[in-house]
DNA sequence: CGTCTATTTGAATGTACTCAAAAGCGGTGG
DNA sequence: CCACCGCTTTTGAGTACATTCAAATAGACG
């Protein structure tokens, strides 16, 4: 149940056992369907989230009924609605669950503990984040640098895992293009 | 010289005078002139920056050419090149001046050190790095959800500072646009 | 088996792009 | 101070890629 978050933390930081032990004393395993929300538009997010299994995914509904895909989580990812997490303000996203899942939660306030006790969880979300930023930044890049065919390409190189548990129509409303056009995008590759 | 610093810094973290003195021994003070680099492509990027005054660019030159800016950086503003900096690998983006500045550097090493006898700037960049992830989510966002004259007035009403110095077709390599489009954009607007 | 959703395909449309050229602006040197 | 040069912005005409709208096919689930 925290093998998987062990490994995970012990990438970036070194714990004692006391400490991982006061660490998994504050999560809360929890299980969601397929189709249940983590998270909905206007609540605030209180939790950050370390998927074990299953598939979430994180996205905005545009006010013609778009869905923008911000993030898939899968095993091993880390998954939340920062900006409501950091500001406790209604959040403008949803987080909802595409594949039945089982994950770990830390709420803002025993984070915080955390923070205050095992400071060297400071470090570990640190550079988590500085993480996140990178690859943050390489998807903007990509907007702004590669057609719909190449950003296709190199996610199903770079997130294999995750290319085979999401429908097209997901993929498309990450990609940032109508299901129809990656249709099409992949029917050209295929006659290649 | 440190004042904006100083003031920066007590945004998220309360120092005493000796543990800002110590920070700010290690700080490099350093300028700029327009046109000039402060990182190039291939180079390792050894350092964390903030912007006093002037304007700096974190852009990326395509295989064809074309700059696409990841980010621009006033006072008061960090930049640096993250990917290169926690991977000690060659970076492949360019830093750049627009307009005359000066500006604060601190190494890769230096901050490790100042983590280590200062915890308190862990806690600092965490939730600067926070920050940054979620204004970089709300860039992801508007490209995959708003219109280029969307994109263009969001920015010039977030950012009036950087439309002031930045010429218009920078601002176009923000935005993921043509310049000729921007101009486009910019005449259709003003007939409004 | 039937229903609902996802994917594919077609035809027409639109937004931003390319290429090209003109106009505007700023700085430098005669 | 003016003339020139380089760079930025504007404008025009034709193009390309992804979109919209619509319908058909395929697939998943009860």
């Amino acid at each position: 149940m925290f093998q998987l978050i062990h490994q995970n933390i012990s990438r970036h930081i070194t714990l004692t056992a006391a400490e991982f032990d006061y660490f998994t004393s504050l999560l809360k395993l929890k299980r969601l369907r397929k189709k249940q929300f983590l998270l909905q538009e206007g609540e605030v997010c209180h939790y950050e989230c370390f998927v074990n299994s299953g598939c979430l995914r994180h996205y905005y509904l545009s006010a013609n009924g778009q869905e923008h895909i911000m993030q898939f989580a899968v095993a091993d990812w880390w998954i939340g609605e920062q900006s409501s997490f950091l500001t406790d303000e209604p959040s403008k996203y949803f987080i909802d669950v595409l594949e039945d899942a089982e994950f770990l939660l830390i709420s803002k306030t025993d984070l915080e503990t955390l923070y205050t006790r095992v400071p060297k969880f400071e470090r570990f979300f640190r550079i988590a984040f500085q993480n996140s930023y990178v690859a943050l930044q390489r998807r903007i890049l990509a907007g702004l640098n590669q057609t719909a065919e190449e950003r296709y390409l190199d996610f199903i190189n770079r997130y294999p895992d995750i290319e085979q548990k999401v429908p097209q129509h997901q993929l498309a409303a990450y990609l940032g293009i109508k299901p129809e056009s990656l249709s099409r995008i992949r029917k050209q590759l295929s006659g290649k």
